[in-house]
DNA sequence: CGTATTTGACCTGCGC
DNA sequence: GCGCAGGTCAAATACG
């Protein structure tokens, strides 16, 4: 992996509100948006700011992004708080769905929004095929007890981004480090799903990784929770493997550099920038670093992915 | 030997 | 209530 498997970098991005309990939680319950990079203004859209925009609310997404309701495409379930019956919804549907528009203009990115995690991940339980899954019944619910702590209290979800990447690797490295610890099989899908947990203590952010079964070389990778820590400092040093100098150190503008501060950041935006104004400030900040290294580089126009990832980075296909 | 990964079992929520 | 699927746990295993 001698460029980490980057060639791509599209976003998915889906805000869920906590306010949401389980039963509005699996369903893509309000609505879900897909934004191409040909609806918004290029040179006023960066990842960053793509990230910032992704309130819990639509609102803010679509005034951050400059989108009346007609130019971005919205697809959501008519009954509102119960799943639909509809095939293939979720990440699987929403990559695949995309995945077209993804590989036929490599140059757009993918900002989807929703306001619960059932628009991209706990979407295939509407699909039931009744195949056989093994019966582990056990009856003896004594061995892992702990899970009743659960009990009687709603479990609350934290915020969500999902993205999708063209990669050939699963895992990619986005400087912090992460502890695998699980893995399932994904319906529908040949890819399995893996879980991860953030290593560092206290800290409660996860990240699901799966490979869209559609379009394989799609990696999704979806953030739960903010993390409550600065970068690993070891990891600086892989991370300073992957990106430039520019874009690890302190942007002079003082806007966030990729990745690791903007990681940091996206999460907190969803408690943070509440107001379009404020992520209008935000978003003047991050857009200056980005294209002013693309300008000095001579990047040519390749979209919002020179807006965080420098060229060398991105193989184009032709 | 410490840490990370694998993997089967288990828990929970949701649809029918 | 049952079955399915997603998510998590934790023992076993692999790795450096």
């Amino acid at each position: 992996m001698s460029d980490h498997g980057f060639r791509d970098f599209y976003y998915h991005a889906s805000a869920f509100n906590n306010d949401h309990d389980q039963q509005s939680f699996g369903g893509e319950t309000d609505s879900t948006y897909r934004v191409s990079a040909s609806s918004v203004n290029p040179s006023y859209m960066s990842f960053t700011d793509c990230l910032r925009s992704t309130s819990a609310d639509y609102g803010s997404l679509e005034k951050a992004f400059g989108l009346s309701p007609s130019s971005s495409e919205v697809f959501s379930s008519a009954e509102g708080s119960k799943r639909t019956t509809k095939q293939q919804v979720g990440a699987e549907e929403l990559v695949g769905n995309n995945t077209d528009e993804i590989i036929g203009t490599p140059n757009s990115s993918i900002c989807s929004s929703s306001s619960e995690a059932g628009c991209e991940e706990d979407s295939d339980k509407n699909q039931k095929h009744g195949q056989p899954k093994r019966s582990e019944d056990g009856g003896e619910s004594s061995k892992k007890g702990n899970k009743a702590k659960t009990k009687g209290e709603k479990k609350q979800r934290e915020p969500r981004f999902a993205f999708m990447t063209k990669s050939e690797v699963d895992h990619l490295e986005d400087g912090y480090r992460w502890r695998k610890y699980g893995q399932k099989a994904v319906k529908n899908s040949p890819y399995p799903r893996s879980y991860y947990r953030c290593t560092t203590q206290k800290c409660t952010v996860k990240k699901r990784v799966e490979r869209s079964f559609q379009d394989p070389s799609t990696v999704i990778t979806t953030y739960e929770g903010q993390h409550n820590h600065p970068l690993p400092t070891t990891l600086r040093g892989s991370a300073a493997g992957l990106f430039p100098p520019s874009m690890l150190s302190p942007s002079p503008l003082g806007a966030p550099s990729f990745p690791h501060e903007l990681l940091m950041q996206m999460p907190n935006y969803h408690h943070q920038m509440n107001n379009q104004a404020a992520a209008g400030s935000m978003f003047a900040q991050n857009v200056g670093p980005f294209q002013q290294y693309a300008h000095q580089h001579q990047v040519p126009d390749y979209g919002l992915l020179q807006d965080m990832v420098p060229s060398r980075f991105l193989k184009h296909e032709p």
